[in-house]
DNA sequence: AAGAATAACAACCGCCTCTGA
DNA sequence: TTCAGAGGCGGTTGTTATTCT
């Protein structure tokens, strides 16, 4: 809904407000990606984003955590809902613990636009609510599917232009540096490129999971990613091994 | 058909706590 | 011990979508 909530996008000391953009939430998705949660003043400054770091953790945690359950509250959950509510007041951050996959923010406009409401009239406006919540979920579905499959279309398409972008300077400069070449014998079951990037971002083939880089020099071709310009600008400076770790590390979005 | 009412929810605000220097 | 910055939390607002009259 984000999308397209009519609220002006107010820059106030450099800082975006209003409705997060795709685009937005794409470099986002990115930086946690690769950096993981925290640090958020970070997340605003290494990403590009002219978000404050509050707007971006409420973003993240609200909205584009990928263990986040979409859909309607089923009736197991209200249930919960209601029996911690009676137990815990609004601490809605606690209630929240107890529904995995649903956010404090979540249970809180349930319970304001739910519970409050059927304590005035306890007639047939649960049914009815529920019948509208359940025309308007499928509806949202439905819109949210078709969100996705346009966005991760749109995100292909950038990470397909890089990696051409970076196959053409590949031609530009055949060798391997000595550090690539290392990589490549500790790694001997992939490429020298995945050799790299696997140690790079500290892990290995039995694991997906990708933690951030930590010394400097990764840090800054980290930084250098994330604007397409930098990347083309460092590319002509930077060393094999970097430009193989760029390579590799765009490789899995495509 | 049109306007009013309501539901839903993303996003912001302000306060509080925690943590590290 | 103090202080500043980061992050967490609950309350609230603003907007769109949908239903009702």
């Amino acid at each position: 809904m984000a999308g397209n909530m009519g609220w002006g996008v107010i820059e106030e000391e450099g800082w975006r407000k209003g409705p997060w953009t795709s685009e937005e939430d794409r470099l986002l998705i990115l930086y946690v990606k690769f950096h993981g949660e925290g640090r958020w003043n970070s997340a605003a400054r290494l990403a590009g984003l002219k978000r404050n770091g509050k707007s971006c953790r409420l973003r993240w945690v609200n909205y584009l955590r990928p263990d986040l359950k979409k859909g309607q509250i089923t009736p197991q959950e209200e249930s919960i809902i209601q029996e911690l509510h009676a137990r815990w007041g609004n601490r809605w951050s606690t209630i929240a613990r107890s529904l995995p996959g649903r956010t404090d923010n979540e249970i809180k406009n349930y319970w304001r636009t739910h519970f409050k409401k059927k304590m005035k009239t306890p007639s047939d406006a649960a049914e009815k609510a529920r019948i509208h919540s359940s025309r308007r979920q499928h509806f949202q579905q439905q819109q949210q599917q078709l969100k996705q499959q346009q966005q991760q279309f749109q995100f292909n398409l950038d990470m397909k232009g890089i990696i051409n972008l970076l196959e053409e300077n590949d031609h530009r400069v055949p060798s391997i540096s000595q550090e690539a070449q290392e990589m490549a014998s500790m790694y001997p079951n992939t490429s020298e490129h995945q050799g790299y990037f696997y140690s790079m971002f500290n892990v290995n083939d039995n694991d997906n999971n990708v933690s951030a880089p930590e010394s400097s020099n990764e840090e800054i071709l980290w930084d250098g990613l994330w604007n397409l310009d930098d990347v083309l600008c460092n590319f002509n400076a930077a060393s094999a091994t970097s430009k193989a770790s760029l390579h590799n590390l765009v490789s899995p979005f495509c």
